[in-house]
DNA sequence: CTATTATAGTTTTAACTAGAACTACTTCTC
DNA sequence: GAGAAGTAGTTCTAGTTAAAACTATAATAG
């Protein structure tokens, strides 16, 4: 390969991430929330609730950073902790009665706005594209970045 | 397609794009640096030295971003702002000579980290994945999404 | 059973983030 | 050439971010 190839393709990862964060947000923010939030909302509708733990690793928001959410959203009443009776470490995050309601509102919309955004994408599509970020994610974590953590 | 495949890629893509920062936040923190930071090092290096509105459209920081992050560099006197002539608004903002020998410290080595890493990578692959990151980026500006900024 | 080690979650810190409002300057239009 | 509109950059706000230090609890090992 060229020895720098790899410029514009991370140039353009950069670019694809940030038009889709873009992107989604204008939903969202109709709503007052931020994305993150979404993200949490989204991961607990029709959910029985789960652990931050859980939280954390279905959304990819670091522990420290999950904590502030979940307040703000708690201070929203749209969630409720619990504590969990087996280990009293650990919390299980739900819905409130209004978290759902919000979620069964903004979520369905959610999905047809991206379903208007894949309109002309084939099933074959997804897969080459999949395909694509995989072999790109691989590039980040094989064989010798044992070191980095995600 | 099915109705849903997308949410799939949309987690591939943002999985892919965070392990990526991640990746090249690991060299990039042992000079001291965020990532911002080392975004307009990198593009400031073997220039004159640009205007904040040319940094922004390079690097994907937002302008009211871009004024901390110089600021900063300025402060570690890696960085220098000089009144543009033509255009009072404007600034010029250029590597010091300290910015310049951090550039060229850390540059070659960060370029050595990702040749390694994508040293399995053929041309072919750079092609395929630019085309399916520029396929997802186009969903995300395309037809009906005029009143999305970026 | 007690000491060590590990885990769940919170707090703290310094920085980045987008967006909106703002100031100063420039350009356009009549 | 004066007023309107646009542009460059800064400031402000509320929130997110990663990382590290911390507290409380649980699990393991000797």
């Amino acid at each position: 390969m060229s020895q720098t190839d790899f410029f514009e393709t991370l140039r353009e990862l950069a670019r694809c991430y940030q038009r889709f964060e873009c992107f989604a947000a204008h939903d969202i923010r109709q709503f007052e929330l931020t994305p993150a939030q979404f993200d949490i909302i989204a991961t607990l509708g029709n959910t029985e609730g789960m652990t931050p733990k859980q939280l954390c690793e279905k959304t990819l928001i670091t522990k420290g950073t999950l904590t502030g959410v979940v307040d703000r959203l708690i201070a929203k009443s749209l969630l409720s902790r619990q504590q969990n009776k087996q280990d009293r470490r650990s919390f299980t995050v739900c819905l409130t009665p209004a978290g759902q309601a919000l979620f069964e509102q903004i979520f369905p919309l959610h999905v047809k706005t991206l379903q208007q955004a894949f309109a002309n994408f084939s099933e074959k599509d997804f897969q080459t594209i999949n395909a694509s970020l995989r072999q790109l994610s691989n590039a980040f974590t094989h064989p010798d970045s044992s070191h980095i953590k995600r």
